[in-house]
DNA sequence: GCGGTAATGTCCGAAAGCCGCTAGTCAAGC
DNA sequence: GCTTGACTAGCGGCTTTCGGACATTACCGC
């Protein structure tokens, strides 16, 4: 069943999709909101041609204030404040996609998983690889933390904004933990 | 993205679908309603192993409002005194067999055309076959016309239900017509 | 008329290939 | 001996590709 699809895939149908950026110390972010929850938050490199993103649609007032919420949110994660996220999200995505996401959200500030481990969580050691190009269409940045998966070595293996993005956003999460010693 | 399906896939997914039968002179028809509109419009041989239909779910009120609906509508048809119905319909398909189920009710009542025909209503001609497949999947018999294409030599070419079933759904569409005269 | 045939668009199923992995093996270097 | 790095097979999910099946049609030759 095919739908009117944006240019990005992750953002699905693009009826009533409501968008708009901040910046932050690693780069500007665009965020998307459904009037059922955040859809998703992109870095600069997930958009590709910004022109032909779908008009945002400020009508919705339910993902208007998603969005506010979103970025009141973020703001307290980059100030060290914040350490889990409360937020009604709708991310686009297979069932297989949705369960490895929502494993993901269990994942404490700050700890690491390797992504055989979210494997296991998720019912077999074996899903590991399929875990890790889940894990890589994760559409929902930084709140939902696919940067807390790393390789079963240690190395971080990944990550769409690149290594130095996931190695800054751990670094902070542990810095901002040691602080409370 | 996999929802639970039923083992029809005309049904799509199966929450709140809400099922009856009537009998008429072509035949014992089943019908199912979301609480969106009428689902589908089933013939006998259409409905292999009934015992694996979902539950019939009564609960939604709008579907069964639905139903009760469509049955008056579908008596005052076969009684011969409605030419056109006026139902919330709500077929699962995909966009392009939606945009051949959406012509075919544009067809008047007792009226017949080619398959070429409706492909070039649907803005190019060489969609002919692909429009005789869309049509052999219309869940909505009867309510959503595909009776009333035909071969562009005149012959009646295919039916879910059988050749005389659509046969006999012209002769009486064009027998009402005619007592008008 | 009637039968054969080529060319068409859509959809479905099967198969192949891609991957932000992992555990194992082996050899080289200390 | 132990560590380290390079290599490999096998894994599960998803996308892409391809091949066939069609409720067709127009044309051509008999």
């Amino acid at each position: 069943m095919n739908r009117s699809e944006t240019t990005l895939p992750v953002l699905g149908a693009t009826d009533d999709l409501s968008l708009t950026t901040m910046s932050t110390p690693v780069g500007e972010l665009t965020l998307i909101a459904s009037p059922r929850g955040l859809r998703a938050v992109l870095w600069p490199n997930e958009l590709e041609e910004p022109g032909r993103l779908p008009t945002a649609d400020d009508g919705d007032p339910v993902a208007a204030a998603v969005l506010r919420e979103a970025i009141t949110q973020l703001g307290e994660y980059f100030a060290g404040h914040r350490h889990e996220f409360d937020l009604q999200l709708d991310p686009v995505g297979t069932d297989f996609q949705q369960s490895a996401w929502m494993q993901l959200r269990l994942i404490p500030y700050g700890a690491t998983i390797s992504y055989g481990e979210q494997a296991r969580r998720l019912g077999d050691v074996r899903k590991s690889r399929a875990v890790g190009a889940a894990n890589g269409r994760n559409p929902i940045s930084i709140i939902v933390p696919c940067h807390r998966v790393i390789g079963a070595n240690g190395s971080l293996t990944g990550f769409a904004a690149g290594l130095e993005a996931k190695s800054w956003l751990l670094r902070h999460e542990q810095g901002a933990l040691s602080l409370l010693d």
